[in-house]
DNA sequence: TGCATGTTAATATAATATATAGACACGCCT
DNA sequence: AGGCGTGTCTATATATTATATTAACATGCA
């Protein structure tokens, strides 16, 4: 049905909460949890994923926790939204080899699929952590 | 994971070649199946889908089938793919009710998705059935 | 040494998407 | 009137993916 899950939507509240909330060293995954109200074990395979991407870097042992690699101005939300979600193409044939779909290469679709997965890229690469919490702290 | 589903991209096909192939009045279903490689029975519940938003119209006994109820220069497709899909907002907090979300008022990541809707619905919305057979018939 | 943290792999549960089956309704044609 | 070829409807089965949980482990500071 075409919609972000909740590893997606998780993650971008995540990455929001540790923008505001790092400036003073790492912060506990329990700490954000309960804060976001999502599973502590649960939140531990989103974290897993933007690790690996560099997300954010953590640390381990008393005091430890997670802290952003860069600062909010250069999070780009397509990146973490790609990260959490596994890619952002809207189709699967986008990422198959050329021979994979017997009717790849006359298929009149194919092209809307490209046009719209940069339509989606373009807008989300536009948008930063910080541009978010700058527009939150306006409207309350 | 953010991707249309079968039922949107078949829906898509379907019409498709309901465009090319409608002329002569009623496909049958059938043969739109077998054209498109889709089991007839799955193909069904598209059908049922389109009919109720009468983007086809059907007639049945001997040499029934199926027809578009427009040109194909009037279908935008965004309406063909958000009939199939149940709707292509990319969160379901967008349709939910102000209250069911306790955090609705204060998060920060609702006006990402509305703008993420909009950009996705200003772009299919702008590509109708005949631009993409037009553009088919130019690069082969 | 002990505790508070993060890490990894495996599994269970729930939700959704995809596909199938069977009985029925309609309408042309002979 | 009857039969066949079409579409329609409701229910169900199967497969896939998303979501969440469990348990065992690794690290680092006090």
């Amino acid at each position: 049905m075409m919609r972000i899950s909740t590893k997606g939507r998780y993650a971008l509240r995540i990455m929001l909460d540790l923008a505001q909330n790092d400036d003073l060293g790492p912060v506990a995954l329990r700490e954000i949890s309960e804060r976001q109200n999502i599973t502590p074990k649960y939140m531990e395979s989103i974290m897993s994923m933007l690790l690996r991407d560099k997300l954010v870097q953590s640390l381990r042992g008393k005091a430890g926790g997670y802290q952003l690699t860069r600062k909010p101005e250069e999070y780009p939300i397509y990146e973490i939204l790609s990260c959490a979600e596994g890619g952002l193409a809207p189709v699967h044939c986008l990422a198959m080899e050329e021979n994979e779909c017997p009717i790849r290469r006359t298929c009149l679709t194919i092209p809307v699929w490209e046009g719209l997965h940069q339509v989606i890229k373009d807008y989300l690469s536009g948008i930063t952590l910080k541009a978010l919490i700058e527009q939150g702290a306006n409207c309350v």
